[in-house]
DNA sequence: GGCTGTCGTTGCGCTAGCGCAAACAGGGCT
DNA sequence: AGCCCTGTTTGCGCTAGCGCAACGACAGCC
């Protein structure tokens, strides 16, 4: 990661349109774009790691991140995708705090803008609505996370990896010419098991039998969604009981 | 849920050795008093509930309260437990906020102060303090949760089990007269399948299998741990490869 | 073109955990 | 005491999903 130089105005631009800083006075937001700094970040590299001390706040702008979470023995968690424009680590927001979790970058080059912790904290004091605002946003990621345990915890994997190639439609989905949906990352076997907390191999089996109805095409580290419909029906299955017996006339 | 009149010197107390309020000016700690109002609830009434907008904010005195979050097929699923004295709805800090999860007292009767959401917020921007501890709250719940996820995607049922009494040892262990620890709430075998992802069937197997070892004593919604040590091995566990061969010798 | 390394596929065997059903246990109530 | 209700245990059969191993496919590189 390191710092450029890119037109202040860019930067103005992206802060406009950014749910953090929308709707500030237009003096605010000239404050906050003098505070920030660009950097801009490459395949594979990690933005921070979960535990690093939180010295900085970040705002997407190019390219997406990957949000991981690494377990004591090294098996990695992936919680989900931020594409741009987006907040990163509002963690930062707090004296003292550390990043609850990893940022990787998937694309070949991000482009963010930072602004460390202090400046964070002056702008905030100057500007209460960004108090509330980061709580909203911290609470926001609480609920989508409550969403993922809730999945985890009672359906299965079939379902599960459903549901991850739906949302991985809306949040890199690419149209294709021939009606299908590209999802426009590096997505391995192996990525979608650590999206969905189960195995390479069993996402692979679930694709190809996928593949052999047109639900999907996949390929190397590339997935296509040809029909969105159906598997939405499969992520919301649900699954009839296991000994379901045709009930007696009467 | 009824208001009831209570000694405000009380509350006051309660207030001074909450985290949240903790090291305010006594002023301060005199108006926050006089903004809170007591209430009460009963065994298995809820306090609130996942989707409600969150007019208010509690103190939970006296007590004992389960985080709930309910499925849309309307299975429950347990993501912890709270014990006195702790802050129960943050999130009615923020405006327009709806509860993330539901509150359930599992207690006869536990006991709580109470602020309107307008009274808090008051109180934040009098003490921007408690804009910090907010935030600061709300992602230690959010680290919480991540861990849960982790152990959901990662560990076998026995260890989620164990883990599951760990912690309830600590949040509502009753030292006991022979060396053991009982957990002093009403926990029935389907609570811990609905703390762990699992079903009744398999805590009733993993709880017996356990009593034979000698590790926990376990009746009707009742479970003393006899073998902490023992207990934290199993969630420490890394469970050797499947198939495991001897390395030949050289 | 050929090599290499990474990623994907699939057959096979296995087991952890599920879920029913039926019996059992104990507390509270009359 | 006897009954009922709720919670618990456990035998049984089953299957979803795991994990190895071996092979295949494709991309990038020299």
């Amino acid at each position: 990661m390191k710092t450029i130089a890119l037109p202040n105005q860019t930067a103005y631009a992206y802060i406009q349109h950014s749910r953090y800083f929308q709707g500030l006075p237009e003096a605010a937001l000239h404050a906050v774009a003098h505070a920030a700094r660009w950097c801009t970040i490459s395949s594979e590299q990690y933005l921070f790691h979960q535990g690093d001390p939180a010295q900085h706040f970040y705002l997407l702008c190019e390219g997406q991140l990957r949000l991981i979470q690494i377990t004591p023995e090294g098996k990695q968690i992936i919680l989900g995708l931020l594409s741009p424009i987006r907040e990163v680590g509002i963690v930062a927001a707090i004296p003292n705090a550390e990043y609850p979790l990893t940022m990787q970058c998937l694309n070949p080059t991000g482009t963010l803008l930072a602004w460390d912790s202090a400046s964070l904290t002056a702008l905030i004091e100057q500007y209460p609505v960004l108090a509330v605002r980061a709580m909203r946003m911290v609470t926001g990621r609480f609920v989508q996370l409550q969403t993922l345990y809730r999945e985890l915890a009672t359906l299965r994997v079939e379902q599960r990896i459903a549901r991850a190639l739906v949302r991985l439609t809306r949040q890199a989905g690419v149209p294709d010419h021939v009606g299908g949906t590209l999802i426009g990352i590096p997505l391995s076997r192996q990525h979608l098991a650590d999206m969905t907390g189960t195995t390479l191999y069993t996402v692979s089996r679930t694709l190809s039998a996928w593949e052999q109805q047109g639900i999907v095409t996949s390929g190397r580290e590339r997935v296509i969604v040809r029909d969105r419909e159906r598997l939405i029906a499969i992520a919301d299955d649900v699954p009839s009981s296991p000994l379901q017996i045709e009930p007696p006339p009467c």
